[in-house]
DNA sequence: GAGTGGTCTAGACCACTGT
DNA sequence: CAGTGGTCTAGACCACTCC
């Protein structure tokens, strides 16, 4: 075994002890660290690496290594959806006082920062036409939203939510995106069109960030993200919404209910 | 910005151009790459490194550095539930000729290797005793099921399961892991003493693996696992089956489907 | 045994954080 | 400014793969 491996080794087992307790600083690298297991600074960053990559440690820049602290979970369940289209047809009030988000995370809307942008111009690529069975380049609007804690910096959350120009152009205000957050969601902005959903299909992926993702959502190297692929169909048949959602691995919780028919 | 995160951009734009094709290899890091970047060994390798986590490229020690090749992924809908419930009471022939992981992943049974190991002394921790509304200490019968596909060396998938002790033991042969795979799946076995499941809850999260995961798995560094928790309610309203999957994020999808009732 | 990546060293200098 | 982590060098030797 390699000598930073039995590094990395003792350091994870000191912390584990709660030789450090969450938010304690480790030894400096240079000169504690390299003078205690005798060896380069390579040598110890090589273990700290691994140790920072598994979550256990924090590496910060200029102040020190850190034990990590359990993080705040953000949760998203797939019942989320049956409850947003319960509230879509009830009166505005009443879809005024919570978002979807907020049902999940039991937030209150002000503890919530959230931003829209919009896009009318976008074109269908091949995998949104193959999606929304449309023809390539298809003019869609694309929406971008963006949520974060009031307290935190970054977002959790990053979705991309793309529609068929055609089929909403009906009700201008969807296109507003000083209308956003909208009350009631997109199921009610659906249902302003007459458009009723029937089923939510999502798949989930994990995977390396890429250096966008890794700054707009703050990640730590060896942080994975999430993606969420989700597709709305209607009633009657059609795609009618398809949303990319990526979310920092390490925080968020996704649940999915599945009820069988009896017996 | 920095030499290595520059050299790291270089090649994987030049791997993007296609100058490297898929399962090429790369130049060698000593003397090829540090004399074209004009840098040190050390360099050169840290801007592997990120293209390595990233899953551009594949380090395989004494043979080179590889342009990745896409991989095959596993997918796992939500759907496999009502399909295996809805076998669960048929003929043992009817249910000997596939199982859930080769109706998602559209593999013959003879694709496909399998291994069950059983543990009939475990006893529950806080977390399972919680979950499954026991008291601390309840004896629990674990099992642990490895699945790979024949041609490949690591498993795809490490599902460690547990059922409360008592209420499977009317069913002798639910004990013994010889008995595995067993034919219909653990609905079918439930069914065997007539419990009948509800409905299912499943939880992902991603996080980066642990020593034991990367290895049991064949996980390079970087890769992320994926989590899955799946708690199992039988229509009498009890938790029956506790189950938690282990998943290599790089080439897993979850599908999950959401059915909304009518207006 | 030749070729390749993996580990390690000792030391230099840069970049960031806090006082 | 002092203290800390981040990058980089030049070179040595080890471990793995394949002929």
């Amino acid at each position: 075994m390699a000598k930073y491996e039995r590094i990395a080794d003792d350091i994870r087992a000191r912390i584990q002890a709660g030789e450090w307790q969450p938010g304690d600083r480790l030894p400096t690298e240079t000169p504690d660290l390299t003078t205690h297991y005798k060896t380069s600074l390579n040598t110890v960053r090589q273990a700290l690496g691994v140790l920072a990559a598994e979550g256990v440690v924090d590496k910060v820049h200029g102040r020190g290594n850190f034990v990590r602290k359990p993080r705040k979970l953000v949760v998203r369940t797939n019942e989320r959806h049956q409850w947003e289209k319960d509230r879509a047809r009830q009166s505005e009030e009443a879809r005024r006082q919570t978002g979807a988000t907020e049902h999940d995370t039991g937030l209150a809307v002000s503890d919530l920062v959230f931003s829209a942008v919009f896009d009318d111009e976008m074109l269908a690529d091949e995998e949104l036409a193959e999606t929304f069975q449309i023809p390539l380049g298809t003019r869609l609007l694309e929406r971008t939203y963006r949520t974060r804690y009031r307290e935190e910096d970054e977002p959790f959350n990053i979705a991309r939510s793309y529609l068929v120009y055609d089929m909403i152009k009906g009700n201008p205000d969807l296109l507003d995106p000083t209308k956003e957050p909208w009350p009631g969601g997109t199921q009610n902005q659906l249902h302003t069109l007459d458009i009723e959903l029937d089923r939510i299909e999502e798949r989930v992926t994990a995977r390396p960030p890429t250096v966008e993702e890794s700054e707009e959502l703050g990640l730590k190297a060896g942080v994975s993200v999430l993606i969420l692929r989700k597709v709305s169909h209607s009633t009657d048949g059609r795609v009618v919404e398809v949303s990319n959602v990526t979310l920092p691995g390490n925080r968020t919780e996704m649940v999915f209910m599945t009820s069988l028919t009896r017996w």
